[in-house]
DNA sequence: GACTCCCGTGGAAACGTTTCCATGATGTTT
DNA sequence: AAACATCATGGAAACGTTTCCACGGGAGTC
């Protein structure tokens, strides 16, 4: 075996005695090619181990394919859903996928687009953080970008794809309020957040209903575990009244849960939970969870769709919006008179 | 703005009126360039929105670079763990990640190995599914192939990180005997699976330390959710005498706490559950769950560093294997005399 | 002051494809 | 039977790089 270089389309004609451009129509299925060419060529090819090289046939078509995924982090589970569902697409177009993570850092998303760029990906799809002013500049660098589970609203012309989170909150907060509750605390996102629909929709709701939002309820907390920790055991232990939590995230979802654990509050006898993310473990927690699920695959399927199979209709009408769904479980109850 | 195509190296050399050899000097750093000459070039490049194609130079230094990663499925939070090892790993090196996921079908896998070794990827990490004859092609076909947190032992020159599932499941083991358990249930995986390192590291504890082996404890289940929930679900209510469940998996370990939830078990009081996986829900159970943490992230790291880094030592040596650590929570308690 | 040496530079040949065009050999129409 | 459409095929140019080689000139050495 001394086969050190790849074969190349010139070893497979000459072995299989024919021209170059004839091994090449017969692997890219364009032009005609006689039955008996194409099974000396196949058998060459087979012999020699031939791979056509996408880089030689990128160079010459202009554009490598492949598409583009960045998310801040691949061990979230809907990010992980997400890419699921852009994989699952990609496969059915004979694409490959190309991730990336940014950590919720623009300047490092910029980098990163930047090697896409360098790629000649096909397309990108982004969950974005924050920075605007890049991504205007990515939008123009490739051929296609679009959004997916997150927009950037000064971003224009660039499509995208979200979950409804905006319905989602709101079948929450109509729900906790259904049961009685009339003091529920939030725990959303930082300001720097990139959108924050969901306390809008937060408040909408209530304002909707003739509930008055209490400032003093609706907290931010700042990306990651300790962050999220922090916030709810603010909330918690500042407002002994509040008789439900929602919470953004699964983060906030967990953080609510553990402080409510810590401070020996009974769920939902003293406090409501519920969260928008249905992920795997709010079925295991004791009560299960109440939660909204995102549909982050078809998110990724449908961005991946956008991104590659519709190019005409990109940037046509809104955001494509896929619906949420209420999941009830056992973590929220009629509210207790009062706590403490 | 009429720059349809992306600027190529022989614009920006005409803009600034040089040679194009100097503009390739001048962005790859070899060879040596007045700094004159450097600035005119990078000014022009940057006015042009010049970006080196990595088709063009993939295609004449033979190897597109970037590293492709197979998994079995990107959702489940220790391949999760692992891709992000790689992503953090071949940032440093400055290389991209093509990612994909297999869903454990072999076929699939070949497929996607024959794809990436289109790309004339640089290295392919895998975590492989059952196929040994497909792998063994693989290992021809490209540079270098890794295996990370899994591997097939019927495929020789390969080389693999892994994580110590054998001392984990060891720890587990002994930390439950140590209890008072002598009726321990071992939940794993299916006949057919790569490796069951766990079943035999349970069954070879087990037996240093005298404890018999009851073969109907020990019980296979194929992948899934609902084979691991069936599967729980007969050990535990074929015998009632079963003191300790250790479940060699998080979906395992998922099944034995929703079937002991269901047949109104309490845990710790009427059995203790243990797994392996460390995820996020261990925590948040009720009790939390006292698991093995597998280093994914570090596994992915060391893989990618073998791949890409280390082309000299490769194969030489066993699998390099990573630590695991048992995190002791509140789901495992002494036994009790008899359930029921 | 002639010699060598090195530095900055440009030309041109690859790298592995696709694709346009030309060519010869068939088969078809009048 | 002659002209013509059709088909299978090969040659060659292009795609955007890197890199070898050659060339000119300024500085250093004797």
């Amino acid at each position: 075996m001394t086969d050190r270089r790849p074969a190349t389309i010139k070893d497979v004609a000459a072995s299989a005695g024919v021209g170059i451009a004839t091994v090449s129509r017969v692997f890219s299925g364009t032009g005609s090619v006689s039955a008996a060419t194409r099974d000396r060529v196949l058998a060459a090819a087979r012999a020699l181990d031939y791979r056509p090289s996408a880089l030689g046939r990128g160079l010459k078509t202009r554009g490598g394919g492949g598409i583009g995924v960045i998310v801040p982090d691949v061990t979230d589970p809907f990010c992980g859903e997400l890419v699921a569902g852009v994989l699952a697409c990609a496969r059915t177009l004979g694409e490959h996928v190309i991730v990336d993570a940014a950590g919720g850092d623009p300047a490092r998303e910029a980098q990163i687009v930047e090697r896409l760029a360098g790629q000649r990906v096909a397309g990108i799809i982004a969950m974005p953080a924050g920075d605007e002013a890049d991504w205007r500049g990515a939008a123009r660098v490739c051929s296609s970008v679009v959004f997916a589970g997150r927009v950037l609203p000064e971003v224009p012309g660039v499509p995208s794809v979200l979950a409804d989170d905006a319905g989602g909150v709101r079948s929450l907060t109509e729900y906790l309020t259904g049961l009685g509750h009339r003091r529920i605390g939030f725990l959303g996102a930082a300001p720097g957040s990139p959108s924050r629909v969901r306390e809008r929709a937060f408040r909408d709701t209530l304002a909707e209903l003739g509930v008055p939002v209490e400032e003093d309820l609706v907290v931010a907390a700042r990306p990651g575990r300790d962050a999220a920790y922090a916030a709810a055991a603010g909330l918690l232990q500042r407002r002994a009244d509040v008789t439900a939590v929602l919470a953004a995230g699964h983060l906030l979802g967990e953080a609510a849960v553990l402080v409510a654990r810590g401070l020996d509050l009974r769920v939902p006898a003293d406090v409501s939970i519920a969260m928008v993310d249905d992920v795997a473990w709010a079925e295991l927690c004791d009560p299960p969870l109440t939660a909204i699920a995102r549909p982050g695959h078809d998110v990724g399927y449908r961005a991946c769709e956008l991104v590659l199979r519709e190019p005409a209709r990109r940037g046509r009408g809104g955001p494509v919006l896929l619906p949420t769904e209420l999941v009830v479980r056992g973590s929220c109850g009629p509210p207790r008179a009062q706590r403490r």
